[in-house]
DNA sequence: TGAAATGTTGGGGCG
DNA sequence: ACGCCCCAACATTTC
């Protein structure tokens, strides 16, 4: 009799290019697959709302999964330093395979469970596959970690992903002595009282089958378009794939590779010139955990040390407006309601949402990332705290301090139509496409419409702002 | 992966 | 025809 194989899943649900799936394929007896709803001793931080939705509809898309193959899922509550060990007792396991979660406190994690197996003889396993490059692998000639973001991407772009590896093999058999096992619903992922998950699910489908219809249909979109569209969120121009690749419902290797292949098979000059905006995207993901890898505090302190002094203000009645959507701008009202709706928001309104969060409203970035944390379905240490830093101006390779999104502009450049505005905020939807995204001046209370006039005017804003961030600049 | 302020230029109206 | 002014269009610099 063979021996049992456990995979221990974490932040990789999909049978596809899945190399701890594959290295424990390898013996030909049968696996038993663990997923642990992590509370993991090391991390304070517990996954947000929205993200525990999906988590819930894609591990319950795993289970189908991998049932075809015959590998039951153990759902488990609990520390995985505790739980994984003890799995591997009772179905007497030689080596538990897994993929790599590149955050602090999941390296951490691993290492524990890794010496705890090790006590009783066993192996832990670990395997790529999350990203494209691994924090540390993208380094200049001196083997030093880049600080700016394109000659990162320069040398990565050089050295493409390996060829995915395919599906396992349906097993034929199955691990006996399975018990202890958990529902899904005992997990208490998805929100009751109230239930404010139908824009969710109206909007995504979660899991790996989820991820390739998105890829498809990204793919048959793509036709030579992607750097023209994927500004404007009236359109689907981006991929959609934030939270598929967030949990591994796909992999980036398998992403890059798709993308690449399909735009060659048009044989459009244009179209393949045009990719390599698209696959920068998959570059940022992996600047993001690489500065995650060196600044292991990154989702709460400022890289740049010069922003610990500065001095946010606090306003609770305009923090709630922006996190409701009622700022009285236009853009940044669309793109809350529509995070809030659909737990996403399109990346160019994520940028103009955050720099009005940041530089008009003068308010911390933590709140901005703690909002989007809780909201977001593609919720991540990496991508979120990077992201708000370079917002924020006190990241690596930041936005300069000066770079101050106007609103209305940028409105009417990427929402020229105004139908982005119009999908969003209804209260607009009668406005013409020039006078859509110019708010109402400043004044207490709502206009006749029932939308608000703007909680702080865009001129004295920009100048307050200015001054408040030039005052840190120099203060060394 | 900006925007605003400031500087320069060149064509047309007009005395 | 010529010089002057105006100002849009574009370029540069500054925040």
């Amino acid at each position: 009799m063979t021996k049992t194989a456990l995979v221990w899943f974490r932040r990789d649900l999909r049978t596809t290019d899945q190399p701890a799936l594959s290295a424990a394929a390898k013996a030909t007896g049968p696996i038993l697959a663990l997923y642990i709803l992590d509370d993991n001793p090391f991390s304070k931080r517990k996954r947000g709302a929205a993200s525990r939705w999906w988590l819930h509809h894609s591990l319950e898309s795993l289970r189908t999964d991998l049932m075809a193959l015959d590998i039951p899922l153990l759902l488990l509550r609990g520390d995985a330093t505790a739980v994984v060990p003890e799995i591997a007792a009772k179905s007497n396991v030689d080596t538990v395979y897994c993929s790599h979660v590149h955050e602090p406190s999941e390296r951490q994690l691993e290492i524990e469970v890794a010496s705890g197996l090790a006590a009783a003889g066993r192996k832990l396993s670990c395997h790529e596959g999350g990203l494209i490059h691994p924090p540390g692998n993208v380094t200049n000639k001196e083997g030093q970690p880049y600080r700016v973001f394109t000659p990162y991407w320069k040398t990565w772009y050089n050295v493409p992903p390996p060829r995915p590896i395919g599906k396992i093999a349906r097993r034929g058999v199955r691990p006996v002595g399975i018990s202890k096992n958990i529902s899904l619903q005992d997990l208490s992922l998805l929100p009751k009282h109230p239930d404010w998950s139908v824009g969710l699910r109206r909007t995504w489908q979660p899991g790996e089958l989820g991820a390739e219809a998105q890829l498809t249909r990204f793919n048959k979109g793509i036709g030579g378009s992607y750097e023209c569209t994927r500004d404007l969120p009236a359109t689907t121009g981006t991929s959609r794939l934030s939270a598929h690749l967030h949990f591994g419902e796909i992999s980036p290797a398998r992403v890059w590779h798709s993308v690449k292949a399909s735009t060659e098979a048009n044989k459009n000059s244009e179209v393949l010139g045009d990719i390599s905006k698209f696959l920068r995207q998959l570059c940022w993901r992996d600047f993001n955990h690489d500065l995650l890898a060196r600044y292991p505090n990154m989702e709460r302190r400022n890289i740049d040390a010069r922003f610990d002094k500065f001095s946010w203000r606090t306003d609770d009645k305009q923090l709630i407006a922006w996190q409701q959507g009622r700022t009285g701008y236009p853009i940044v009202d669309a793109g809350m309601r529509e995070l809030w709706a659909t737990g996403w928001m399109h990346n160019r309104v994520r940028m103009i949402a955050a720099s009005f969060l940041t530089k008009h409203l003068l308010i911390n970035w933590h709140a901005g990332e703690e909002w989007f944390w809780d909201t977001l379905v593609d919720a991540d240490i990496a991508n979120n705290g990077a992201n708000w830093q370079w917002i924020a101006g006190s990241g690596m390779d930041a936005a300069p301090y000066f770079r101050i999104f106007n609103p209305i502009l940028q409105g009417q450049r990427f929402d020229p139509a105004g139908d982005y505005v119009r999908k969003w905020v209804p209260e607009r939807a009668n406005y013409s496409a020039k006078q859509i995204h110019i708010p109402s001046p400043p004044k207490e209370g709502l206009f006749a419409d029932g939308y608000p006039s703007a909680i702080v005017d865009h001129k004295a804003a920009r100048q307050r702002a200015l001054e408040a961030y030039r005052a840190t600049k120099s203060k060394n």
